[in-house]
Parts: C-alpha cells; structure tokens; sequence
RNA sequence: GGAGAGAUGGCUGAGUGGCCGAAAGCGACGGUUUGCUAAACCGUUAUACGGGUUAAACCGUAUCGGGGGUUCGAAUCCCCCUCUCUCCGCCA
C-alpha cells in the first residue's frame, strides 16, 4: 500500500511513477485526493462534534453526583441529538474510508528510481551471465523425454489424479525432487544465514492481502471450502508462494530494531490456478498448478534493504552455480514488475532441451509496501515506529529447477549425473539409465 | 462436534455504568546516591488518525480480542463472531 501522505503531499510523483510502470492512472489518484479530503473533511467535524459530546457527558456526571437531576435532563437532551448526529457523520467516514482503502490496495507499489524504463519483458536488461551453454555431443532430450524413460514422473497419473498441471514424481524423480528440497534447505540455513521455517499451506486472506496477492489477483489462487459448508469460502486459500505465510508472520507487530535483519527460509509447494494461461505451455513441468519452493524472506531496515536484495540475489546464484547450471540475472523493467515490487531481479536457468532460459528466482524489494499492508513495524532506538523493507526471493522454485537439472545433466548412455554438492542428498551419483 | 472458563498496556493482574487510557506489581528506560556491582529512592514508560508547528510543544478523537447494540455517557450491560484453556467425543 502506498503512503497516504505521500499521494497527498506529491501526487505528480506519484502519478509519474505509477505511470513508469504502465499503471499510470490520472484518475485513482485525483479520486484517492478527493476522498482523503472528504474523509479528513468529515473527521473534523464528527471529532468536535465528540469532543462535545464528551464535554457535556462529563458534566451531566458530575450533576449526578451532586443530584442535581432536573438540570442533567435537561443536558441530556441536548445531547441526545449530537448522538444522532455523530452516529450519521461515523457512517459517512467509514464509508469514505472504505472507497478509499479499496482504490489504495489496488495501486502496485512505485519502481524504484535506478529500475530501467519499460513496458514489456523483452526490455529487461541483463545484469549478469554465469557459465556458458552447455555443449552437449548429442542432440539434447526435453525433459518430458526424460522424465518417461528414466519413469522420474508419471505426467498420465498425475492428470489422472488431480487433471492436467498437477505432477506424479515416481522413484528417482520423487528423490531428486525431495533431494532439492533438502539441499536448498541446507545451504540457506547454514552457509547464508536464513532461519527455517515451516509455515502452513492454507492461509487466511489477510495473509494474502499483506503480500499484495488480494485484492488484485484473488483469480488466481486457489480458495478453499470446508467440506458443504459454503460460508467457509474465501476465507482461506491454499498459498501461491511461502511469501504468503512467511513474509506475514510479523504481521501487526512492532519489533525490536535488534531483532532486524529477520532472515526466513522456508520450503512449501505453490498453487497457482493460472487463470487464462491454459493452453500456454500446458505441456511438462514448466507451468503446472503446484510445483514445489523454497523461498527466502528478509524483514530489514529500511537503508539496508538494497543491499539486502543484492545478497539475496547472490544466494538464489549459489544454488545454480552449486548445481553447475548455467543462468543470467535479469532485472525486471519499470512494465515488467510485479505488483508489490520496488525492484526485481529475475533469474534464468539455461534448460538444454527447450533451448531456451526458465525462470526459477525472482528476488524483489517491496520496500514498505507489503509491511504498510500488514502493519508491520520496527521501533527505532530512538523510539520511533518505522515500516521496514520486505524482500522476497525464490531460492530456488523447483519443478524448473529440476528440467534445467535434467536437461543439463543428461549423459549420452540416457543417464543423469548428479551434480556433486547433491550427491548426498540422492545417495548416487547418478540416476541410471 | 458437546459442555464449561477466559481474552485488559512489554508481562502479571485489578477494575460490573461517569472521578478509567485504565490501580498495583514486575520489566524497561532516564536520573539521584555509590570505590565497583547490587540495593534504595525519584521520574518516564501504548498505538493510530486528525488539527497544529520549519520541526517540536500542544489540542482533539479512537482503541481494554473483533463487530454491532443499549445509554447523555461503556473496559464495565446486551447480541454476534474469533481465538485460548479445561473436560468429553472423534481422529492422523
């Protein structure tokens, strides 16, 4: 949520901003100035009309007191109106403030100054490559290819089971997949210094309007009923991302400035309906309707929150380079970004066999956007409530993960050799062919 | 799912219609005292919004789990909801 006072106090700048990353809506912004004029216009007049009212209860006790009944009547009724009168002046203010939350909570957050300008994915500068393409003596399989003959998932069952976007790992595929798992875990925890977490998968929606995910793209998550009861729907939802939880946990808190920087780690398997994305690479594993993350959550100061994306960066990088996976890192142009984001590195892994990069990290600073929306708070030595900088980070989303593996991998006997660090993670070295 | 108890400030806990943004204790912070530590003593100690100010000071409003109601006035009375605890049932 962006800052009232700072729509108020320079709505050009917003407007600009808004507009850099083609959401530039002249109107929202003039409605949200007219309603907050209204709203404060309406608070003064119910907070005297209060004041008043508070003024004369007070003295119609104190009349009491001395039994002095007649004349505290008398007060009563003049009371008696005022009290309609706010009750009227109350409703008028909640509803304002209603119109005006509604508009406010569907604004994306402002790019950050240093984020290139543009509308469209294609205009993302690449930061950084590591390693090259893979040159393979052979002509590289797809990882469906490889997935059926080493049997790793069974993509016929998992439709079967759930319909199509939904994965049955079998035998060295539910190991590698479990193996991943584990090893992001472990090098998160013990060499970059994040503490694991382990949140539900089934939020509350306020979860999710705190990240940004509601009001905006309720289509695209999955909500969930208690068995006929229907008043349960929209209530909770299965998590898109661990962010959904994790970022939440501190939700309505004030923390101890000591206790930043928070670091999560934190493993969950991701939902996602994909509305209107059917049909758009419906094929394999990389776009299905739940693919296991491990996600990196960072609750920071606010002069370190930059400086906090560019690690977070740096340890999504590890688990490629870990892997021997060739990547770049891209940065999300001003058109590109997601809804909640300042800033947002993307990073692609190298997938041989669809001749073509996949993207399994994006890191982003959403600034205070996301800590606005859930009332989120650090107070400073000085005493001071201050919003931090939330980041959020994929480290790494796996389903992709896993074909870059493959792919990358495959031997020319059909074999997979796993890369070193994952070795004792899969008890092999390889998956045979 | 059934029965009962409860939810008050950083914590413990008093408060059953006005003198209550809320006693007391603990903790924390500042100060006095002190060779050091401890103790003692004094003081401070929630949040948001609005007004005000260069910034403060300051003023107002709201907040005692959440929402609604009664009343001139609600932490206190009434209704609904959520959560926690205890017992019973069920269950991985």
């Amino acid at each position: 949520m962006l800052d009232i006072k700072l729509i108020r106090e320079q709505p050009d700048h917003v407007r600009e901003r808004l507009a850099a990353r083609g959401a530039g809506d002249d109107a929202k912004i003039s409605e949200v100035l007219d309603l907050d004029e209204q709203r404060r216009k309406a608070l003064m007049e119910v907070e005297q009309l209060k004041a008043e009212r508070n003024k004369v209860s007070k003295e119609i006790g104190a009349l009491m007191a001395q039994k002095k009944t007649e004349e505290a009547e008398a007060r009563k009724r003049q009371t008696r109106e005022m009290g309609d009168r706010v009750t009227v002046l109350d409703k008028q203010v909640a509803e304002v403030e209603a119109a005006l939350n509604a508009i406010l909570l569907r604004l994306p957050n402002l790019p950050h100054a240093k984020v290139a300008l543009g509308r469209t994915a294609a205009e993302n500068p690449t930061v950084r490559t590591w390693g090259d393409k893979p040159t393979l003596p052979f002509k590289p399989k797809s990882h469906i290819e490889i997935c059926e003959q080493l049997k790793l998932v069974d993509f016929a069952r998992g439709a079967k089971l759930s319909g199509s976007g939904f994965l049955l790992y079998t035998n060295w595929g539910a190991r590698l997949e479990r193996a991943l798992i584990q090893f992001l875990l472990d090098l998160h925890t013990s060499e970059h210094g994040y503490t694991e977490v382990a949140p539900p998968y089934i939020v509350g929606r306020e979860c999710m309007v705190g990240v940004g995910q509601f009001p905006k793209f309720e289509d695209q998550a999955y909500a969930v009923q208690e068995g006929q009861d229907e008043a349960t729907m929209g209530k909770l939802y299965l998590v898109p991302t661990a962010e959904a939880p994790v970022a939440n946990i501190h939700r309505e808190e004030i923390l101890k400035e000591s206790q930043l920087p928070i670091r999560y780690c934190a493993y969950s398997p991701c939902f996602r309906a994909e509305a209107g994305a059917a049909g758009v690479g419906t094929r394999g594993m990389i776009r299905v309707h739940q693919f296991d993350k491990v996600e990196l959550i960072k609750i920071v100061k606010p002069e370190e929150g930059y400086d906090e994306l560019e690690k977070l960066v740096g340890n999504a990088e590890r688990v490629l380079q870990l892997l021997g996976l060739h990547y770049k890192v891209i940065q999300l142009c001003t058109g590109d970004m997601g809804f909640a984001s300042a800033m947002t590195f993307d990073i692609e892994v190298w997938a041989p066999g669809q001749d073509q990069y996949l993207e399994v990290s994006s890191c982003s600073n959403c600034e205070d956007f996301q800590a606005r929306r859930m009332n989120l708070r650090f107070k400073t030595e000085s005493g001071e409530n201050k919003f931090p900088h939330i980041l959020n980070g994929s480290g790494t989303a796996l389903a992709r993960l896993f074909v870059a593996l493959l792919e990358t991998h495959q031997q020319a006997d059909g074999s997979i050799l796993i890369p070193e660090p994952l070795r004792p993670y899969m008890r092999a070295d390889r998956i045979p062919a």
